[in-house]
DNA sequence: GCCAACGTTGGC
DNA sequence: GCCAACGTTGGC
């Protein structure tokens, strides 16, 4: 069992997006950088992520979303109309991949990225997040950051 | 293999 | 909209 985190622009795709699919499931595709390609590679059934809102006016977790169908081929790298579209991937031998996430609940409030940064001295010395410049869209999170963040709540 | 140019991310 | 910090691309 593994904690993680993964970004989404909420003028995109957000909380309230996932909340209205179909089983409030969803494919998380379109990710097309190597490293968190790798970590989603890793991730298990019944593992737990953060959803997080970025470029925004308010970033930071908003829910918790469950991993419900590891890694498989992303479409929309074969798709020539698509904006992710990779001629670099084919179905024969695809370079990027896409996991299932289920809403498992709303946060209370949504734990902002400031202070997020206010603990990162102390309780969250370390996460990912809040490393400098780091720009991933998907980042692991460990249990006892897990924790400590949903105490906050 | 080096590295400049370019594109993207994402906070502010 | 700005811009810092990346990652990628491609000429050499």
């Amino acid at each position: 069992m593994h904690y993680w985190l993964m970004k989404s622009e909420p003028d995109v795709f957000g909380i309230d997006d996932l909340a209205k699919m179909t089983r409030r499931t969803t494919g998380w595709d379109g990710v097309r950088n190597y490293q968190a390609r790798n970590y989603m590679r890793e991730m298990a059934r019944g593992d737990q992520a953060f959803f997080y809102h970025s470029n925004c006016a308010e970033p930071g977790i908003a829910g918790i979303v469950e991993i419900t169908r590891t890694a498989y081929p992303d479409p929309t790298a074969f798709d020539r109309k698509d904006p992710h579209y990779d001629p670099g991937s084919t179905p024969e031998k695809p370079r990027w991949f896409m996991v299932d996430v289920t809403l498992v609940r709303r946060l209370r409030r949504v734990i902002t990225l400031s202070e997020l940064k206010n603990k990162a001295e102390k309780e969250l010395d370390g996460l990912a997040l809040l490393r400098r410049g780091n720009r991933l869209s998907v980042l692991p999170v460990s249990t006892r950051q897990w924790r400590y963040i949903l105490s906050l709540e």
